[in-house]
DNA sequence: TAGATTGTTAATCGATTAACAATC
DNA sequence: TAGATTGTTAATCGATTAACAATC
Protein backbone atom coordinates (compact mmCIF):
# COMPACT_ATOMS: atom_id res chain seq x y z
CA UNK A 1 0.00 0.00 0.00
CA UNK A 2 1.04 3.58 -0.65
CA UNK A 3 -0.73 5.03 2.42
CA UNK A 4 1.71 6.39 4.71
CA UNK A 5 1.59 5.91 8.62
CA UNK A 6 -1.20 7.44 9.78
CA UNK A 7 -0.06 8.70 14.01
CA UNK A 8 -1.93 6.68 16.88
CA UNK A 9 -3.23 10.23 17.86
CA UNK A 10 -5.44 11.03 14.53
CA UNK A 11 -6.71 7.12 14.57
CA UNK A 12 -8.13 7.76 18.35
CA UNK A 13 -9.88 10.97 17.30
CA UNK A 14 -11.56 9.07 13.78
CA UNK A 15 -14.72 7.42 16.02
CA UNK A 16 -15.57 10.40 17.57
CA UNK A 17 -15.62 12.82 14.27
CA UNK A 18 -17.61 9.53 13.03
CA UNK A 19 -19.94 10.19 16.14
CA UNK A 20 -20.37 13.45 15.55
CA UNK A 21 -20.87 13.46 11.85
CA UNK A 22 -23.55 10.92 12.60
CA UNK A 23 -25.54 13.70 15.10
CA UNK A 24 -25.24 16.38 12.63
CA UNK A 25 -27.04 13.80 10.28
CA UNK A 26 -29.79 13.29 12.66
CA UNK A 27 -29.82 17.07 13.15
CA UNK A 28 -30.15 17.35 9.56
CA UNK A 29 -27.60 19.44 9.03
CA UNK A 30 -26.02 19.00 5.44
CA UNK A 31 -22.77 20.84 5.38
CA UNK A 32 -20.42 21.96 8.02
CA UNK A 33 -16.98 23.99 7.92
CA UNK A 34 -14.13 22.71 10.44
CA UNK A 35 -14.49 26.00 11.95
CA UNK A 36 -18.25 25.11 13.10
CA UNK A 37 -17.44 21.46 13.68
CA UNK A 38 -14.62 22.67 15.95
CA UNK A 39 -16.85 24.79 18.30
CA UNK A 40 -18.69 21.85 18.44
CA UNK A 41 -16.37 19.20 19.09
CA UNK A 42 -13.68 21.64 21.06
CA UNK A 43 -10.53 21.11 19.23
CA UNK A 44 -9.24 23.20 16.50
CA UNK A 45 -10.07 23.94 13.20
CA UNK A 46 -6.40 23.32 12.40
CA UNK A 47 -6.59 19.61 13.46
CA UNK A 48 -9.31 18.60 11.89
CA UNK A 49 -8.26 19.64 8.85
CA UNK A 50 -5.15 18.22 9.05
CA UNK A 51 -6.54 15.03 10.34
CA UNK A 52 -8.87 14.74 7.50
CA UNK A 53 -6.05 15.32 4.33
CA UNK A 54 -4.58 12.71 6.09
CA UNK A 55 -6.80 10.12 4.08
CA UNK A 56 -7.91 12.48 1.17
CA UNK A 57 -9.48 15.32 0.50
CA UNK A 58 -12.85 15.37 1.40
CA UNK A 59 -14.07 19.03 1.58
CA UNK A 60 -14.30 22.09 -0.65
CA UNK A 61 -12.97 25.51 -0.86
CA UNK A 62 -15.65 27.84 0.09
CA UNK A 63 -17.83 25.31 1.06
CA UNK A 64 -17.01 23.29 3.63
CA UNK A 65 -17.32 19.92 4.21
CA UNK A 66 -21.02 17.60 2.95
CA UNK A 67 -21.41 15.85 6.32
CA UNK A 68 -23.20 12.47 4.79
CA UNK A 69 -20.15 12.68 2.23
CA UNK A 70 -18.16 12.91 5.11
CA UNK A 71 -19.29 10.40 7.43
CA UNK A 72 -18.86 7.52 4.75
CA UNK A 73 -16.06 8.30 4.08
CA UNK A 74 -14.81 7.67 7.57
CA UNK A 75 -16.94 4.70 7.83
CA UNK A 76 -14.58 3.39 5.03
CA UNK A 77 -11.76 4.15 6.56
CA UNK A 78 -12.53 2.49 9.98
CA UNK A 79 -13.85 -0.70 8.32
CA UNK A 80 -17.37 0.13 9.23
CA UNK A 81 -18.98 -0.24 5.52
CA UNK A 82 -18.67 -4.05 5.95
CA UNK A 83 -19.56 -6.74 7.88
CA UNK A 84 -17.03 -7.97 10.27
CA UNK A 85 -18.21 -11.80 12.11
CA UNK A 86 -17.35 -11.53 16.00
CA UNK A 87 -17.08 -13.60 18.94
CA UNK A 88 -16.84 -13.34 22.35
CA UNK A 89 -14.79 -15.79 24.54
CA UNK A 90 -15.71 -15.58 27.78
CA UNK A 91 -19.36 -15.58 28.91
CA UNK A 92 -19.29 -14.06 32.12
CA UNK A 93 -21.26 -10.92 33.08
CA UNK A 94 -19.04 -8.79 31.17
CA UNK A 95 -19.23 -11.20 28.02
CA UNK A 96 -22.87 -11.25 28.38
CA UNK A 97 -23.22 -7.34 28.83
CA UNK A 98 -21.02 -7.24 25.59
CA UNK A 99 -23.31 -9.49 23.85
CA UNK A 100 -26.96 -7.76 24.38
CA UNK A 101 -25.18 -4.28 23.07
CA UNK A 102 -27.00 -4.14 19.83
CA UNK A 103 -25.11 -1.14 18.89
CA UNK A 104 -22.10 -2.83 17.66
CA UNK A 105 -24.34 -5.08 15.40
CA UNK A 106 -25.46 -1.84 13.56
CA UNK A 107 -21.91 -0.62 12.82
CA UNK A 108 -21.02 -3.96 11.05
CA UNK A 109 -19.75 -6.09 13.87
CA UNK A 110 -21.66 -9.35 14.03
CA UNK A 111 -21.77 -11.02 16.54
CA UNK A 112 -22.42 -15.12 15.32
CA UNK A 113 -20.60 -17.22 18.47
CA UNK A 114 -20.43 -17.02 22.48
CA UNK A 115 -17.57 -19.34 24.28
CA UNK A 116 -16.60 -19.60 27.70
CA UNK A 117 -14.68 -23.07 29.10
CA UNK A 118 -17.40 -23.09 32.11
CA UNK A 119 -19.67 -26.65 31.21
CA UNK A 120 -22.07 -25.05 33.62
CA UNK A 121 -22.77 -22.29 30.84
CA UNK A 122 -23.01 -24.80 28.24
CA UNK A 123 -26.23 -24.14 25.85
CA UNK A 124 -27.15 -21.28 27.81
CA UNK A 125 -28.45 -19.26 25.88
CA UNK A 126 -27.43 -14.90 25.40
CA UNK A 127 -29.24 -13.00 22.78
CA UNK A 128 -30.27 -15.94 20.59
CA UNK A 129 -27.15 -17.48 21.08
CA UNK A 130 -26.26 -20.80 22.80
CA UNK A 131 -23.07 -20.63 24.69
CA UNK A 132 -20.11 -22.97 23.32
CA UNK A 133 -17.05 -25.02 24.96
CA UNK A 134 -14.04 -23.27 23.91
CA UNK A 135 -12.87 -26.68 22.67
CA UNK A 136 -15.26 -25.96 19.76
CA UNK A 137 -13.56 -22.65 18.84
CA UNK A 138 -11.30 -23.65 16.22
CA UNK A 139 -14.22 -25.40 14.22
CA UNK A 140 -16.16 -22.72 14.28
CA UNK A 141 -13.56 -20.18 13.44
CA UNK A 142 -12.83 -21.59 10.22
CA UNK A 143 -16.77 -21.94 9.58
CA UNK A 144 -18.03 -18.81 9.80
CA UNK A 145 -14.66 -17.19 9.06
CA UNK A 146 -14.49 -15.14 12.61
CA UNK A 147 -12.50 -12.28 12.38
CA UNK A 148 -12.88 -10.35 15.53
CA UNK A 149 -12.49 -11.97 18.87
CA UNK A 150 -13.65 -10.38 22.33
CA UNK A 151 -12.32 -11.55 24.70
CA UNK A 152 -13.91 -11.42 28.64
CA UNK A 153 -12.26 -14.49 30.62
CA UNK A 154 -9.68 -14.05 33.41
CA UNK A 155 -5.77 -13.18 32.62
CA UNK A 156 -4.83 -16.45 32.94
CA UNK A 157 -7.41 -18.15 30.78
CA UNK A 158 -7.23 -15.30 28.54
CA UNK A 159 -3.43 -15.75 27.46
CA UNK A 160 -4.21 -19.66 26.86
CA UNK A 161 -7.09 -18.52 24.42
CA UNK A 162 -5.34 -16.26 22.04
CA UNK A 163 -3.13 -18.98 20.96
CA UNK A 164 -6.23 -21.17 19.94
CA UNK A 165 -7.99 -18.00 18.53
CA UNK A 166 -4.71 -16.85 16.54
CA UNK A 167 -3.68 -20.45 15.15
CA UNK A 168 -7.35 -20.46 13.94
CA UNK A 169 -7.69 -17.40 11.91
CA UNK A 170 -8.41 -14.69 14.25
CA UNK A 171 -7.27 -11.75 12.89
CA UNK A 172 -8.31 -9.00 15.87
CA UNK A 173 -8.20 -9.04 19.44
CA UNK A 174 -10.51 -7.25 21.76
CA UNK A 175 -8.95 -7.74 24.84
CA UNK A 176 -11.17 -6.77 28.40
CA UNK A 177 -8.19 -8.93 30.51
CA UNK A 178 -6.28 -7.65 32.78
CA UNK A 179 -2.83 -7.82 30.66
CA UNK A 180 -1.65 -6.34 27.56
CA UNK A 181 -2.02 -8.66 25.16
CA UNK A 182 -0.20 -6.90 21.99
CA UNK A 183 3.04 -8.43 23.57
CA UNK A 184 2.07 -11.58 23.03
CA UNK A 185 0.08 -12.06 19.72
CA UNK A 186 1.32 -13.18 16.22
CA UNK A 187 2.51 -9.52 14.58
CA UNK A 188 0.02 -9.75 12.07
CA UNK A 189 -2.87 -9.63 14.57
CA UNK A 190 -4.02 -6.91 15.74
CA UNK A 191 -5.59 -6.01 19.77
CA UNK A 192 -7.29 -3.31 21.57
CA UNK A 193 -6.71 -3.06 25.39
CA UNK A 194 -9.77 -1.86 27.10
CA UNK A 195 -8.71 -1.95 31.07
CA UNK A 196 -11.23 -0.48 32.51
CA UNK A 197 -9.83 -0.28 36.08
CA UNK A 198 -7.01 1.92 34.38
CA UNK A 199 -9.87 3.88 33.51
CA UNK A 200 -11.46 3.56 36.87
CA UNK A 201 -8.11 4.48 38.48
CA UNK A 202 -7.35 7.37 35.85
CA UNK A 203 -10.79 9.13 37.15
CA UNK A 204 -9.61 8.47 40.83
CA UNK A 205 -6.60 10.27 40.11
CA UNK A 206 -8.12 13.50 38.60
CA UNK A 207 -10.59 13.37 41.43
CA UNK A 208 -7.70 13.34 43.59
CA UNK A 209 -6.37 15.94 41.71
CA UNK A 210 -9.25 18.34 42.09
CA UNK A 211 -9.57 17.85 45.80
CA UNK A 212 -6.11 18.84 46.44
CA UNK A 213 -6.00 22.00 44.28
CA UNK A 214 -8.45 24.03 46.27
CA UNK B 1 -0.69 23.02 45.69
CA UNK B 2 2.21 23.41 44.40
CA UNK B 3 2.18 20.38 42.08
CA UNK B 4 3.06 21.48 38.52
CA UNK B 5 0.82 20.32 36.32
CA UNK B 6 1.01 16.45 35.07
CA UNK B 7 1.05 15.55 31.43
CA UNK B 8 -2.12 13.72 30.48
CA UNK B 9 0.13 11.03 28.92
CA UNK B 10 2.12 10.33 31.94
CA UNK B 11 -1.29 9.79 33.86
CA UNK B 12 -2.27 7.19 31.15
CA UNK B 13 0.60 4.84 31.44
CA UNK B 14 0.55 5.40 35.66
CA UNK B 15 -2.35 3.01 35.79
CA UNK B 16 0.40 0.61 33.76
CA UNK B 17 3.26 1.01 35.88
CA UNK B 18 1.18 0.33 39.17
CA UNK B 19 -0.59 -3.03 37.28
CA UNK B 20 3.41 -4.32 36.38
CA UNK B 21 4.48 -3.46 40.15
CA UNK B 22 1.62 -6.05 41.31
CA UNK B 23 3.10 -8.21 39.42
CA UNK B 24 6.29 -7.80 40.19
CA UNK B 25 5.39 -8.43 44.08
CA UNK B 26 3.12 -11.78 43.29
CA UNK B 27 6.44 -12.69 41.90
CA UNK B 28 8.11 -11.75 44.77
CA UNK B 29 10.76 -9.50 42.73
CA UNK B 30 11.62 -6.97 45.43
CA UNK B 31 13.70 -4.27 43.45
CA UNK B 32 14.27 -3.27 40.10
CA UNK B 33 15.77 -1.14 37.45
CA UNK B 34 14.46 1.03 35.40
CA UNK B 35 16.05 -0.70 32.74
CA UNK B 36 14.77 -3.78 33.65
CA UNK B 37 11.51 -2.37 34.05
CA UNK B 38 11.79 -1.09 30.52
CA UNK B 39 12.23 -4.64 29.21
CA UNK B 40 8.90 -6.13 30.58
CA UNK B 41 7.05 -2.88 29.62
CA UNK B 42 8.55 -2.20 26.49
CA UNK B 43 8.78 1.82 27.36
CA UNK B 44 12.18 3.32 27.54
CA UNK B 45 14.15 3.57 30.86
CA UNK B 46 14.43 6.99 30.34
CA UNK B 47 10.29 7.03 30.39
CA UNK B 48 9.73 5.63 33.52
CA UNK B 49 12.19 7.77 35.03
CA UNK B 50 11.27 10.81 33.87
CA UNK B 51 7.52 9.37 34.68
CA UNK B 52 8.00 9.02 38.19
CA UNK B 53 10.51 12.05 38.83
CA UNK B 54 7.24 13.94 38.38
CA UNK B 55 5.81 12.65 41.31
CA UNK B 56 9.21 12.34 43.53
CA UNK B 57 12.78 10.22 43.49
CA UNK B 58 11.03 7.04 44.55
CA UNK B 59 14.47 5.01 43.48
CA UNK B 60 17.53 5.04 44.43
CA UNK B 61 20.95 5.29 42.32
CA UNK B 62 22.93 1.89 42.29
CA UNK B 63 20.12 0.22 43.67
CA UNK B 64 17.05 0.62 41.52
CA UNK B 65 13.72 1.26 42.99
CA UNK B 66 12.13 -1.01 45.93
CA UNK B 67 8.79 -2.65 44.00
CA UNK B 68 6.65 -2.60 47.30
CA UNK B 69 7.88 0.85 48.10
CA UNK B 70 7.23 2.01 44.61
CA UNK B 71 3.79 0.20 44.12
CA UNK B 72 2.20 2.04 47.40
CA UNK B 73 3.67 4.79 46.00
CA UNK B 74 1.85 4.81 42.97
CA UNK B 75 -1.27 3.79 44.91
CA UNK B 76 -1.49 6.96 46.87
CA UNK B 77 -0.64 9.23 43.51
CA UNK B 78 -3.99 7.25 42.09
CA UNK B 79 -5.27 7.61 45.34
CA UNK B 80 -6.03 4.08 45.76
CA UNK B 81 -4.94 4.00 49.60
CA UNK B 82 -8.47 5.11 50.16
CA UNK B 83 -12.31 4.11 49.80
CA UNK B 84 -14.21 5.98 47.59
CA UNK B 85 -17.80 5.80 47.49
CA UNK B 86 -19.35 4.90 44.19
CA UNK B 87 -23.20 4.24 42.67
CA UNK B 88 -23.94 3.10 39.04
CA UNK B 89 -26.84 4.47 37.69
CA UNK B 90 -28.29 2.60 34.83
CA UNK B 91 -28.56 -1.19 35.65
CA UNK B 92 -28.75 -2.62 32.18
CA UNK B 93 -26.75 -5.44 30.98
CA UNK B 94 -23.25 -3.37 31.23
CA UNK B 95 -24.16 -1.75 34.55
CA UNK B 96 -25.35 -5.20 36.27
CA UNK B 97 -22.07 -6.39 34.59
CA UNK B 98 -20.03 -3.61 36.29
CA UNK B 99 -21.49 -3.81 39.53
CA UNK B 100 -20.33 -7.70 39.17
CA UNK B 101 -16.85 -6.79 39.39
CA UNK B 102 -15.56 -7.25 42.68
CA UNK B 103 -11.99 -6.12 41.15
CA UNK B 104 -12.70 -2.23 41.80
CA UNK B 105 -13.87 -3.01 45.04
CA UNK B 106 -9.88 -4.36 45.87
CA UNK B 107 -8.86 -1.29 44.63
CA UNK B 108 -11.31 1.09 46.68
CA UNK B 109 -13.71 1.60 44.82
CA UNK B 110 -16.95 0.75 46.97
CA UNK B 111 -20.25 0.42 45.34
CA UNK B 112 -22.74 1.33 47.89
CA UNK B 113 -25.81 1.52 45.60
CA UNK B 114 -27.61 0.76 42.24
CA UNK B 115 -30.13 2.95 40.82
CA UNK B 116 -31.83 3.26 37.21
CA UNK B 117 -35.23 4.88 35.73
CA UNK B 118 -36.82 1.73 34.93
CA UNK B 119 -39.46 0.99 37.65
CA UNK B 120 -39.36 -2.85 36.30
CA UNK B 121 -35.78 -3.45 38.22
CA UNK B 122 -37.29 -1.33 41.09
CA UNK B 123 -35.63 -3.49 43.95
CA UNK B 124 -34.19 -6.40 42.24
CA UNK B 125 -31.13 -7.41 43.49
CA UNK B 126 -27.51 -6.96 41.98
CA UNK B 127 -24.96 -8.21 44.28
CA UNK B 128 -27.09 -7.43 47.64
CA UNK B 129 -27.73 -4.31 46.53
CA UNK B 130 -31.64 -3.62 45.61
CA UNK B 131 -31.86 -1.61 42.76
CA UNK B 132 -33.09 1.98 43.76
CA UNK B 133 -35.29 4.81 41.47
CA UNK B 134 -33.62 7.61 40.12
CA UNK B 135 -35.70 9.70 42.95
CA UNK B 136 -34.05 8.54 45.18
CA UNK B 137 -30.06 9.71 44.43
CA UNK B 138 -30.45 13.20 46.22
CA UNK B 139 -30.64 11.59 49.46
CA UNK B 140 -28.92 8.69 49.01
CA UNK B 141 -25.97 10.66 47.72
CA UNK B 142 -25.57 12.92 50.60
CA UNK B 143 -26.32 10.34 52.83
CA UNK B 144 -23.51 8.04 51.59
CA UNK B 145 -21.14 10.73 50.21
CA UNK B 146 -20.96 9.33 47.16
CA UNK B 147 -17.65 10.63 44.79
CA UNK B 148 -18.21 8.49 41.63
CA UNK B 149 -21.08 7.78 39.65
CA UNK B 150 -21.07 5.61 36.99
CA UNK B 151 -23.28 6.01 34.27
CA UNK B 152 -23.99 3.39 32.00
CA UNK B 153 -27.63 4.46 30.66
CA UNK B 154 -28.59 5.50 27.06
CA UNK B 155 -27.27 9.29 26.05
CA UNK B 156 -30.47 11.17 26.11
CA UNK B 157 -31.32 10.05 29.66
CA UNK B 158 -27.31 10.51 30.60
CA UNK B 159 -27.31 14.37 30.18
CA UNK B 160 -30.18 14.47 32.27
CA UNK B 161 -28.91 12.44 35.10
CA UNK B 162 -25.48 14.61 35.28
CA UNK B 163 -27.39 17.69 36.23
CA UNK B 164 -28.68 15.38 39.35
CA UNK B 165 -25.51 14.17 40.49
CA UNK B 166 -23.58 16.78 39.79
CA UNK B 167 -26.48 19.36 41.93
CA UNK B 168 -26.23 16.68 45.07
CA UNK B 169 -22.44 16.55 45.93
CA UNK B 170 -20.95 13.93 42.79
CA UNK B 171 -17.18 14.54 41.91
CA UNK B 172 -16.46 11.81 39.89
CA UNK B 173 -18.50 10.63 36.62
CA UNK B 174 -17.16 7.72 34.91
CA UNK B 175 -18.92 7.53 31.96
CA UNK B 176 -20.60 4.70 29.29
CA UNK B 177 -22.67 6.93 27.73
CA UNK B 178 -22.01 7.80 24.06
CA UNK B 179 -21.54 11.21 24.52
CA UNK B 180 -18.66 13.56 25.76
CA UNK B 181 -20.07 14.57 28.61
CA UNK B 182 -16.99 16.53 30.11
CA UNK B 183 -18.56 19.53 27.82
CA UNK B 184 -21.54 19.80 30.48
CA UNK B 185 -20.41 18.97 33.74
CA UNK B 186 -19.51 21.59 36.17
CA UNK B 187 -15.72 22.87 36.44
CA UNK B 188 -15.17 20.59 39.51
CA UNK B 189 -16.45 17.76 38.42
CA UNK B 190 -13.57 15.17 36.83
CA UNK B 191 -15.41 12.95 33.93
CA UNK B 192 -14.10 9.70 32.59
CA UNK B 193 -15.21 8.79 29.38
CA UNK B 194 -15.45 5.31 27.98
CA UNK B 195 -16.89 4.78 25.06
CA UNK B 196 -16.77 0.79 23.82
CA UNK B 197 -17.60 1.62 20.87
CA UNK B 198 -15.18 4.09 19.61
CA UNK B 199 -12.38 1.26 21.17
CA UNK B 200 -13.73 -1.32 18.91
CA UNK B 201 -13.63 1.06 15.67
CA UNK B 202 -9.94 1.61 16.51
CA UNK B 203 -9.51 -2.06 16.25
CA UNK B 204 -11.32 -2.63 12.99
CA UNK B 205 -9.30 0.55 11.55
CA UNK B 206 -6.32 -1.28 12.23
CA UNK B 207 -7.66 -4.72 11.01
CA UNK B 208 -8.33 -2.85 7.76
CA UNK B 209 -5.04 -1.48 7.55
CA UNK B 210 -3.32 -4.94 7.89
CA UNK B 211 -5.23 -6.90 5.47
CA UNK B 212 -4.67 -3.80 2.74
CA UNK B 213 -1.20 -3.65 4.15
CA UNK B 214 0.13 -7.10 2.41
C1' DT C 1 -16.30 38.18 -9.47
C1' DA C 2 -15.83 38.42 -4.24
C1' DG C 3 -16.11 35.76 -0.15
C1' DA C 4 -15.46 31.68 2.14
C1' DT C 5 -13.03 27.92 3.38
C1' DT C 6 -10.11 24.28 2.25
C1' DG C 7 -5.47 21.97 1.74
C1' DT C 8 -0.88 22.46 2.97
C1' DT C 9 3.43 24.51 4.41
C1' DA C 10 5.86 26.68 8.21
C1' DA C 11 6.24 27.77 13.18
C1' DT C 12 5.42 26.36 17.74
C1' DC C 13 4.77 23.55 21.31
C1' DG C 14 5.15 19.39 24.02
C1' DA C 15 6.61 14.78 24.78
C1' DT C 16 10.12 11.31 24.26
C1' DT C 17 14.74 9.84 24.17
C1' DA C 18 19.65 10.32 24.98
C1' DA C 19 23.35 11.56 27.77
C1' DC C 20 25.70 12.21 31.85
C1' DA C 21 26.79 14.11 36.35
C1' DA C 22 25.26 13.02 41.00
C1' DT C 23 25.11 9.63 44.39
C1' DC C 24 23.98 5.37 46.66
C1' DT D 1 36.15 2.49 46.78
C1' DA D 2 34.16 0.94 42.21
C1' DG D 3 30.01 -0.17 39.92
C1' DA D 4 25.41 0.57 39.18
C1' DT D 5 21.67 3.21 38.44
C1' DT D 6 19.08 7.16 39.44
C1' DG D 7 17.58 12.09 38.71
C1' DT D 8 17.86 15.67 35.56
C1' DT D 9 19.40 18.52 31.75
C1' DA D 10 19.89 18.78 26.79
C1' DA D 11 18.77 17.07 22.11
C1' DT D 12 15.48 15.01 19.21
C1' DC D 13 11.37 13.84 17.54
C1' DG D 14 6.47 14.21 16.63
C1' DA D 15 2.12 16.42 17.04
C1' DT D 16 -0.50 20.63 17.21
C1' DT D 17 -1.42 25.20 15.82
C1' DA D 18 -0.96 29.20 12.87
C1' DA D 19 -0.80 31.21 8.53
C1' DC D 20 -1.83 31.72 3.89
C1' DA D 21 -1.95 30.61 -0.99
C1' DA D 22 -5.05 27.83 -3.79
C1' DT D 23 -9.57 27.32 -5.32
C1' DC D 24 -14.47 26.52 -5.13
Amino acid sequence: MEDKDISRAVIKRLPRYYRYLGELIEDGVERISSNELSNRMKVTASQIRQDLNNFGGFGQQGYGYNVKYLHSEIAKILGLDRTHPMIIVGAGNLGQALANYTQFEKQGFKLVGIFDVNPVLKGVSVRGLEIQMVDELPEFIKKYQVEIATLTLPKSKALEMVKVLTDNGVKAIWNFAHTDLNLSVPSDVVVENVHLSESLMRLSYNLNRREKEE
